[in-house]
RNA sequence: CGCGAGGUGGAGCAGUUGGCAGCUCGUCGGGCUCAUAACCCGAAGGUCGCAGGUUCGAGUCCUGCCUUCGCAACCA
């Protein structure tokens, strides 16, 4: 069985998770139901980057210690991501053993080969705030976080010499297409690496929440060296049993926000080359959820929680919310008012009512029990047939890209052809003329449609798919993704749900804007 | 100053290799009754940011400009 190794970002709890992050996890995860639908061996990896001088400083704050501040925050985070149904196979935290003692043993190891040296990092230094800023973050010269004076301080560091492998990192980026989307490859090379690539900074002496230098104990190993590796030590990378690492590595999708590019893009490859790694076969960079007023920010008060929409709305809703309406690597923009729009217009007008019409129609013609295949029948039949096929090549070509919004356009575009199906074919105009042939093709048609539009949503919206699947009879039926391409495949005697349950229902838009909205102010 | 991404009918967006400008919502009109006041059909509505250029032909290629957003190196 081919293996497919996924991975997200470690997140940096430092406060609650918003939309964004919820936004990160389900694309990963529905990359992950969808490719062990094709029959992948698939892993997915997520966790939390729990080190740094701000997680001390938020501890404290809490009343905590940095460990307590961690531990509460990684608790939340898997019950986010359980809420969200999130099928990840392992959560790494960068304070677990297995990940500080590989990481200690990578550090001494760019020691010895020379990639690290010690230096002297100099920067702008906030000292209530006890963190370093460039020239270019700082506001009118000043801390940005607290608005004080900053001073030019000096400490001494070790640093990975990037230099060296700048040549062999264009010679990837010339070689491989690991990027997407291609124009942060070209971000990349005009900002870092044409102007010559800096040496990255990786141990620091001014705080020691993280993991110390095992040669050295007064330096902790500073954020990227440790962070990025949790892709290497979740699978078990030089410790006594390597067989996942042996038997995933390298990572096949490694997904990561837009404000991670950088070290995702030049300083991970790096690090894999000095490490004498392979590179990960592809890098997605996705961009964020804007509000309409811009970035959220908790002082504009426009910050969305996941929890807001899927308690009221419930997870799939929310998903099929974020994957059809942002684009993974386009800003998306997230308004109450789309959000109603397609929860009463796609989900339940065009989905929802589909499956219920043609559940109710199976039941008042043939008692529900689903027709067999009786080939071409009507006139619309075959035309419905081939369009079915080559939406279902769409739908896929779309999510090999991982091209999320186009494939469940493509999806949609299936839903409102059988939406048309009925119209075009009036079965309950066959039933008074007595046409019984074709009525029952038509509804065969109907419920093979929805068992394939069933077995499509999977990855997507998981409890909805099952319930389609489920209310035309075919929930024990091997729904592989591979029998899409198949157009006989109602089963004799299939029966569908006596009384059809709605998947949704509508909501009162101006109510329920008003909710979300006021959501969001909190 | 530099770099990147946008600027397409009222709103939000699609538009690989250049060839009659599409989708969703909204508006107007019609059809149907199986269904969750849902579904289906039709119509109105665009000088595709601006100005040049290449071409038989450009939203799609080239040049310049205007404009919005983001990034600018150790912030995770």
């Amino acid at each position: 069985m081919e293996k497919y190794y996924i991975t997200t970002p470690i997140y940096y709890p430092s406060g609650k998770f918003h939309i964004g992050t919820a936004y990160t996890e389900v694309v990963a995860d529905t990359v992950k139901r969808y490719k062990t639908l094709r029959g992948y061996d698939t892993y997915l990896l997520t966790g939390m980057d729990e080190h740094g001088q701000k997680i001390q400083t938020v501890a404290e704050k809490n009343n905590m210690t940095p460990q307590e501040h961690v531990d509460h925050m990684a608790a939340l985070a898997k019950e986010l991501w359980g809420k969200m149904d999130i099928k990840y196979d392992d959560f790494i935290r960068t304070t677990e053993p297995r990940h500080e003692k590989v990481v200690q043993e990578i550090f001494e190891k760019f020691l010895a080969s020379g990639d690290i040296y010690k230096g002297e990092y100099e920067g702008m230094y906030c000292v209530p705030c006890e963190t370093y800023f460039t020239k270019t973050q700082l506001v009118d010269g000043k801390c940005p976080d607290c608005g004080r004076d900053v001073v030019l301080m000096k400490e001494e560091a070790y640093f990975f010499n990037m230099k060296k492998y700048a040549d062999r990192l264009v010679k990837l980026y010339e070689e491989s297409d690991f990027i997407t989307p291609e124009f942060r490859k070209t971000e990349m090379i005009n900002n870092f690496i044409k102007p010559g690539l800096e040496d990255l900074c990786v141990s620091r002496t001014s705080f020691d929440w993280g993991i110390k230098v095992s040669s050295d104990p007064k330096h902790v190993v500073y954020v990227w060296l440790d962070a990025l590796t949790n892709y290497l030590t979740a699978l078990g990378y030089l410790s006594e049993d390597d067989s996942k690492f042996k038997k995933y590595w390298p990572a096949d999708l490694q997904i990561v926000g837009k404000d991670i590019a950088r070290f995702h893009l030049i300083y991970w490859p790096i690090f894999l080359m000095a490490l004498d790694l392979p590179i990960p076969k592809k890098i997605l960079v996705h961009n964020w959820i804007m509000m309409k007023d811009g970035k959220m920010s908790k002082s504009k008060g426009n910050v969305v929680y996941p929890e807001l929409l899927i308690d009221r709305y419930g997870l799939d809703a929310t998903r099929y919310f974020l994957l059809r309406e942002m684009p993974v690597v386009q800003d998306g923009v997230f308004s109450p008012e789309s959000f109603v729009e397609r929860f009463n217009f796609d989900l339940c007008n065009d989905l929802g009512n589909l499956l219920n019409r043609t559940v109710s129609m199976v039941n008042k013609y043939f008692a529900g029990i689903v027709p067999t295949y009786k080939g071409q029948v009507n006139e619309v039949d075959k035309d419905l047939e081939e369009y079915t096929q080559s939406q279902i090549k769409l739908v896929e070509e779309h999510l090999e890209k991982f091209e999320f919004a186009n494939a469940l356009q493509e999806l949609w575009n299936i839903i409102a052809r059988t939406n048309k199906y009925i119209d075009e074919t009036t079965p309950w105009a066959l039933e008074k003329e007595g046409e019984t042939l074709k009525l029952e093709s038509c509804m065969n048609h109907l419920i093979e449609n929805l068992r394939k539009i069933g077995i499509m949503l999977l990855p997507f919206m998981e409890k909805t798919a099952k319930s389609i699947l489920n209310q035309i009879g075919l929930s024990n039926a091997e729904n592989t993704w591979e029998s899409l391409y198949q157009i006989d495949q109602i089963p004799e005697q299939t029966k569908v749900i006596e009384k059809g349950e709605p998947l949704f229902m509508r909501l009162n838009v101006e109510e329920e804007i008003d909710y979300i909205k006021t959501g969001m102010q909190k």
